[in-house]
RNA sequence: GCGCCCUUAGCUCAGUCGGAUAGAGCAACAGCCUUCUAAGCUGUGGGUCGGUGGUUCGAAUCCACCAGGGCGCGCCA
């Protein structure tokens, strides 16, 4: 490799290992060995490493997976870097490196800084990444809050492992409920100028009623009274035609909550490349473009569907519709694209929308989305498959409920009452950082508390506090260590002789800063940034407590004023911890801190 | 009624495309500060991985059924 963007000591003896085994097992088919794993032992009496090489060839080169290892542990016994080797259990090789191979991963760490984990997983495959896309009808919540940051670290990892990502939003400024939108903020200006119509009064005359009651809507109404003054009110300050207004204020009405929105998602360090306009989208005739190219692939058809099995809804009748042959790509029913007024579902301009990415080149299509769209899931995952014939990617990372704690009470939320807890909100008691780590505490798909609390909390049970304080630490360690005259920079550190670091509790650090890459390709793979912030929790509770091994044996601590060599191998392990922790924060999207104090 | 997601220690949760004796934090108990940040660390106790079958060398992981929780179920987005 002439550049090695993947400093991968596992990938380096994993590949080592499938060399062996190919010689070993020649008529292996390739297939196979794609399933060889190198992997971290949980009991050390396994060693290091184990690998599962010689089950996954066992079946196909009809041996027993004992007599392959023992083969397989044989030929691994001369290879380099390799300690020691023996066959274990079922058929698993057992590895433990040299303190050599270990220590060897600090020079590129510390070359390659917080590019280090990067690889090319993703071969500059173009990837859209869609998050948030909240209906510009109000502030974010804490729901969209977790999307934001879900989506956002998704894509730096996918972006880490390889791929070309976009990030977009979606701003759903097309339909009913940015029509009701203007009804609502045209309420809130008659009141700014001071009608006397009453709620009750004006709610009456609103098409479907009056939604959007929030406070959030009163100064957008006061701006548009003392922009327009009485222009658009009725005689007496009644309600005018709506065909005045109506549009107009519906439109000045979304460009200001949309700005409230990329203002929030700016706090919150979400700045999206692409907000697409679903409105944009229509008039260029997207929707209708797809649907007739669906049509042209004989997947559109009139048909009646039958009602939902065991709950008949009151008013179900049969209705011949315009239907989507979405059953051939695996959903459970075929799904209407028309309303009986003749205009496009949701679903129907969504295919638009998404035919639109795909026009645009993007070959992997991730939609993050709550869990309340679940039962949309498949019928996109279809549809994209359809305008695609099979060949875009297409997934949804749908992120559950978040329900909010504080003071050891969960907070109620209720649109009605209007305590719902904004994301402007969280970010003013909890800030930015510990908003997106905590955010990436759990996997997406289970359901979360965030509690309030521990998340403002500087202790040990606060991840991103312990997070940061390793790193801070380690930036405290090298701030001393130039104090007394010691060369800390990557560029100087990457040349020290690292042999010194033996200890075991040394080794055990750098294990975990070996599997950096590991980790992120995995993550990636999986689409699971949360891993991230797990794989943080542990390299920092491995340097807490290699920091603390420092003050029961001063040979371990780091600086040694009178051991040079000593404190530079360290120096470079330090260095390297805190370039691997702020590579890991960089996918967050959280800062790294220099100091707490 | 149907579909999808979830169920792991007292609590909150990890668990690598199936891997060896299932892990961490909190809470409980017992320890560690003349030394680089004790905002930290070390140790102890704590489990029928919701239940029952199945698949195989091997299952928390895959399959079937059952129980409990969440979400959704033709013209809302």
């Amino acid at each position: 490799m002439a550049t090695p963007m993947t400093a991968d000591l596992y990938a380096a003896f994993r590949d080592r290992i499938i060399e062996v085994l190919a010689r070993l097992v020649p008529e292996i088919d390739p297939a196979l060995l794609a399933r060889v794993e190198l992997t971290p032992t949980r009991d050390p009496d396994h060693g290091e490493l184990a690998t599962n090489a010689a089950l996954i060839v066992a079946k196909s080169a009809r041996q027993a997976p004992a007599i392959i290892a023992r083969a397989l542990a044989e030929a691994l016994a001369g290879v380099p870097g390799i300690a020691a080797v023996a066959p274990a259990g079922p058929g698993f090789v057992n590895l433990t490196l040299t303190p050599e191979s270990w220590q060897a991963v600090l020079g590129p760490i510390l070359r390659a800084g917080i590019a280090y984990g990067d690889c090319d997983l993703g071969a500059g495959v173009r990837v859209n990444v869609e998050y948030v896309s909240a209906n510009p009808t109000g502030p974010l919540h804490v729901g969209h809050c977790r999307g934001a940051v879900v989506g956002d670290a998704l894509a730096s990892l996918l972006a880490k492992a390889g791929y070309a990502v976009t990030r977009e939003f979606y701003v759903n400024d097309a339909g009913n409920q940015v029509q009701a939108l203007g009804w609502a903020v045209y309420w809130r200006y008659l009141q700014a100028l001071g009608t006397a119509l009453s709620d009750e009064d004006f709610a009456e005359r609103v098409p479907g009623g009056l939604q959007y009651r929030g406070e959030y809507l009163v100064p957008i109404g006061a701006d548009l009274a003392r922009r327009h003054g009485t222009a658009f009110a009725g005689p007496g300050l009644s309600m005018a035609d709506p065909a005045l207004w109506l549009d107009r204020f519906r439109d000045a009405a979304i460009a200001a909550l949309l700005a409230d929105i990329r203002a929030d998602l700016a706090r919150l360090g979400v700045a999206q490349d692409v907000f697409t306009s679903e409105r944009e989208i229509l008039a260029r005739g997207a929707a209708d473009e797809a649907i007739a190219a669906l049509d042209a692939k004989g997947l559109i058809y009139q048909g009646v569907l039958a009602p939902p099995k065991g709950k008949a809804p009151d008013d179900w009748e049969p209705r011949e519709q315009t239907l989507f042959r979405a059953t051939e790509f695996g959903d459970d029913v075929d799904r209407p694209l028309r309303k009986s007024d003749g205009s496009n579902t949701y679903f129907a301009n969504d295919i638009g929308y998404h035919a639109d990415k795909l026009r645009r080149g993007y070959t992997v299509l991730v939609d993050v989305l709550g869990a309340d769209h679940g039962g949309y899931v498949s019928r996109m995952s279809a549809a994209v498959a359809a305008l695609s014939d099979r060949r875009a990617e297409f997934s949804v990372t749908l992120c559950q409920i978040v329900h909010v704690m504080k003071g050891g009470q969960p907070v109620r939320m209720s649109k009605r009452a209007g305590t719902y807890v904004t994301l402007a909100d969280l970010l003013d008691e909890v800030g930015r950082d510990a908003v997106r780590f905590t955010m990436l505490t759990r996997k997406n798909d289970a359901q979360m508390t965030f509690d309030i609390d521990q998340a403002i909390a500087q202790t040990r049970d606060n991840p991103v506090f312990y997070v940061q304080y390793a790193q801070a630490r380690c930036r405290s360690v090298l701030r001393m260590a130039a104090e007394l005259g010691f060369g800390t920079e990557p560029a100087d550190l990457s040349e020290a002789d690292v042999s010194a670091l033996d200890d075991a509790a040394e080794i055990a650090v750098l294990r975990l800063l070996a599997g950096w890459p590991r980790l992120v390709a995995g993550a990636a793979a999986a689409r699971e940034p949360h891993r991230v912030a797990f794989y943080l929790q542990d390299l920092a509770a491995e340097f807490h407590a290699l920091w603390n091994k420092g003050r029961d044996a001063a040979t371990l601590r780091f600086i040694q004023a009178e051991q040079r060599d000593a404190t530079r191998a360290r120096l470079a392990m330090v260095a390297a911890t805190s370039v691997v922790i702020r590579s890991g924060l960089a996918v967050l999207g959280v800062t790294p801190v220099e100091e707490m104090r």
